[in-house]
DNA sequence: TAACACTTGTTTTTT
DNA sequence: ACAAGTGTTA
């Protein structure tokens, strides 16, 4: 109650002393005169809709920070944030600007992780117990299988993935599976979709979900929302503490989140939600761009601020990027520019395969560091998928660029970690049926499908837990052979001498004693093939992880770390998460989606085709395409200095090489932010598509290479040599790639060292296109083209 | 029950 | 290409 006043005071006494620089507003000083005055607005609901590069994290970190500097207890504020890094660096970044003391007592992390916390504390008043766990989206995909498998469903009709993604799309609407069986507009739905049953599904998983005592990712927020419904007085309380609250990435929350943040706000409105309409792209996910566009019907007299100026970006860039976004209809007008350098326009490179591809953006990526004495943690390649990483760590190995790539199997998805938290999940809650099902027969220990299954069935019968038929077998009716009890005993037991230890030794002693007994690493140490070796490795790095965590954890003053606390922690990382080395200096791979908030100096967004980007299941709906769209402009702004859109004509693909297209996105830059070669080759389009680019030369050579095969499309380029490795293929891409030194000298009869193919006499030249070919006699590895613009070698005599 | 060969579908993005 | 699922054999 107190803090209310006490924040009323803050205002006016700042609102008073705007115009002067005394130290108590010096932290402003830093700031331009629109995020100013969107850090000193505090006594009431503000918008900050923030271009991109605008500076809204450091209107964020700058907010809090002064707010904590005028005194408001850290512990008033709670800051939502989007990923589990953007919550870290912010807190270290106000730890520098007021001290890592206050910085540590804010209530900041991600809608998942802070209400994981609150529903820890107070989730007994809904039925869950303090030791809940959390399933992943593997864990809900194998409940649901199992489900439908129960319910003899036809597993084509009931797909697993739609399935939970229906589900999934049902919790963040707050639809709980009692609405959703009484709607009957959704049944009618689901009865057209031909999945009637869907409603019955999506009721067995969550009963399953709460007899194991777990929530998914979706349930800690749809249960959250339940909690501050059902009970006002745990509602008030938070409402109490959380005096102000700030949210980051605003137009990526979905209903679920919008509706936390309104029922805390609604009692005092001081709520700041910052975001960019242009940069939504999580709608997938459920999340809701109205959230955003509406928030100022939800809190009437919401200020709206702009941040518009862009701090990143060239001027080409910024204006290259609003030239994209201009075509989506629905947004918020604004108007982004930058007073940065007008800097290099955009090139827009076409390759002839994705192979060739990845060379071409190693080839630059080695030239630009060299040339504008860069470091490799200046670039990036971005891609829409993460299956495209492979070909550029590819190309990037081949010329010894160090690069480092994000997303994709995430460290806590390998399955040696799985099984391994597995077991830390059963132990902290043995009611946790998807752990139960990993790890019984984890090592192997002889207990099979059909054992488990009597179990489960059992279970289903009684009401009760999987684990709970295990310890109590007779009870239960568990009709097994002598055989098979004993291997269940000897588990049960296992397990239940865990769990005798599990609130007295730490995380880190209970998780090698674990280790040790289990069996898991007398298997994992005696398998001695290189992808068992990488298993126990990761174990052992898991291990120290869990070491490092309970002594930090004690430095900062915590006595007893558990077991419990390192599970819970652990649970909603990503790979995100995992600490960056700074110093490594790597290029960065990643999707755009993972992207969102970073910035490099040189950024090469890759694959810009139709029906990758954007990608065929967005393209029906046109909501779906302006979401691709923003994406584009994501990664567009994600540039500092330079940006390369590259694309290839053809790509390799679910075992298939097909043609490809140049993305619509690419054409709809306006070409006055766009270099002049790279127009030349893709602007002339509208005349013949087929005759774009490539030239008819070209084209014929293709299609002579390709001849005997059914070719259906225009090109049917099937397996390129450049598969093999040979880099021997077409090629008159990258014209703006000029040849290495090595390259322009190279004459007639000198010898030369290749990285691969090793010592080899030059044969001949030849011109081809607007680059030169090279063949060459290779004492061991025989006769070869040389492409001169991607060939690694050097010139002995 | 487990190990193996064979078949099938599958890919958008992630807390 | 690849992973997951299915079926066959020991």
């Amino acid at each position: 109650m107190r803090a209310v006043f006490f924040i009323k005071k803050i205002c006016t006494f700042v609102s008073m002393q705007k115009n002067e620089t005394n130290s108590e507003t010096s932290i402003l000083t830093n700031l331009n005169d629109a995020q100013r005055a969107a850090v000193e607005f505090c006594d009431g609901p503000s918008l900050v809709i923030a271009g991109a590069g605008s500076g809204k994290t450091r209107v964020l970190t700058y907010k809090i920070a002064y707010l904590l500097e005028q005194g408001l207890p850290p512990y008033y504020i709670l800051s939502l944030t989007f990923t589990n890094k953007a919550a870290r660096e912010m807190k270290s970044r106000i730890a520098e600007l007021v001290g890592e003391k206050k910085a540590r007592s804010l209530w900041m992390g991600t809608f998942h992780a802070i209400f994981a916390r609150i529903l820890r504390k107070e989730g007994e008043a809904i039925g869950f117990k303090p030791n809940f766990t959390i399933f992943d989206t593997a864990d809900s995909r194998n409940l649901i299988k199992l489900i439908i498998k129960d319910m003899k469903l036809d597993d084509k009709q009931y797909r697993q993935n739609a399935i939970h993604g229906q589900i999934s799309k049902a919790k963040n609407s707050l639809i709980t599976p009692a609405m959703y069986a009484a709607n009957s507009e959704l049944l009618e739905y689901d009865r057209r979709a031909r999945q009637p049953q869907l409603f019955e599904i999506y009721q067995r998983y969550q009963n399953r979900l709460r007899a194991a005592n777990s929530m998914d990712f979706d349930d800690l927020l749809m249960y959250t929302n339940i909690l501050f419904r059902d009970h006002k007085d745990i509602l008030e309380k938070y409402r109490n503490q959380f005096q102000y609250i700030l949210v980051d990435e605003y137009q990526d929350t979905n209903f679920s989140q919008h509706l936390i943040v309104k029922q805390i706000a609604d009692a005092h409105h001081r709520v700041c939600v910052v975001g960019d309409d242009a940069q939504s792209i999580y709608s997938f996910r459920g999340a809701n761009i109205d959230n955003i566009l509406n928030f100022k019907s939800n809190f009437p007299e919401t200020k709206v601020f702009k941040l518009e100026q862009n701090y990143r970006s060239t001027q080409n860039i910024v204006n290259a990027a609003n030239s994209l976004i201009r075509q989506n209809t629905e947004q918020i007008e604004k108007d982004v520019f930058s007073e940065n350098e007008v800097g290099d326009k955009l090139e827009i490179l076409g390759t002839f395969s994705d192979f060739e591809e990845g060379l071409v953006v190693a080839n630059k990526i080695a030239r630009m560091r060299l040339e504008r004495h860069d470091t490799y943690s200046d670039f990036a390649i971005l891609y829409r998928t993460n299956a495209q990483s492979r070909i550029f760590e590819d190309a990037l190995r081949k010329k010894n660029i160090p690069y480092r790539i994000y997303g994709g199997k995430s460290f806590y998805q390998r399955k040696e970690i799985k099984d391994v938290i597995s077991y830390f999940r059963l132990i902290v809650n043995p009611s946790d049926e998807e752990a139960f099902r990993r790890v019984i027969n984890y090592p192997t220990r002889g207990i099979g499908n059909v054992t488990v299954g009597k179990i489960a069935s059992s279970a289903e019968l009684h009401n009760v837990s999987l684990w709970e038929v295990l310890s109590s077998p007779i009870e239960y009716n568990l009709e097994i052979n002598a055989g098979a009890r004993n291997r269940l005993a000897t588990f049960q037991s296992l397990i239940s001498g865990f769990i005798e230890q599990r609130d007295t030794i730490s995380a880190y002693e209970i998780a090698q004693e674990v280790i040790k007994k289990s069996g898991i690493s007398h298997e994992a140490y005696s398998d001695l093939t290189p992808e068992g070796l990488s298993r126990s490795q990761n174990i052992q790095e898991l291990i120290n992880a869990m070491e490092e965590f309970v002594s930090t954890r004690q430095e900062e003053g915590d006595e007893n770390i558990l077991l419990t606390d390192f599970l819970s922690e652990v649970s909603l990382l990503t790979d995100q998460d995992t600490e960056d080395d700074e110093e490594a200096q790597k290029v960065t791979l990643m999707t755009v989606h993972s992207a969102k908030g970073l910035e490099f100096n040189h950024v090469f967004v890759v694959g810009m085709e139709e029906d990758l980007f954007p990608s065929s299941m967005a393209k029906s709906e046109n909501r779906g395409l302006e979401e691709e769209r923003r994406l584009f402009y994501v990664a567009l702004t994600r540039a500092r200095k330079t940006c390369t859109v590259t694309y290839a004509k053809s790509r390799f693909k679910n075992g298939q090489t097909n043609s490809a297209k140049i993305s619509r996105f690419v054409m709809e830059i306006d070409q006055a932010y766009v270099s002049e070669e790279s127009i030349l080759n893709y602007s002339n389009k509208g005349t013949s598509s087929a005759d774009d680019f490539w030239g008819t030369m070209r084209q014929q050579r293709v299609k002579r290479e390709s001849l005997g095969r059914a070719a259906t499309k225009d090109i049917a380029p099937q397996r390129a040599p450049e598969r093999r490795g040979n880099i021997v293929s077409v090629n008159n891409a990258a014209p703006s790639m000029p040849l290495s030194q090595e390259a322009k000298e190279l004459q007639v009869g000198n010898i030369i060292e290749h990285e691969r193919f090793g010592r080899g006499e030059v044969t001949s030249i030849e011109l081809s296109g607007n680059d030169r070919r090279a063949f060459v006699e290779f004492e061991s590895a025989g006769k070869k083209q040389l492409l001169l613009k991607f060939a690694k070698f050097n010139i002995i005599e």
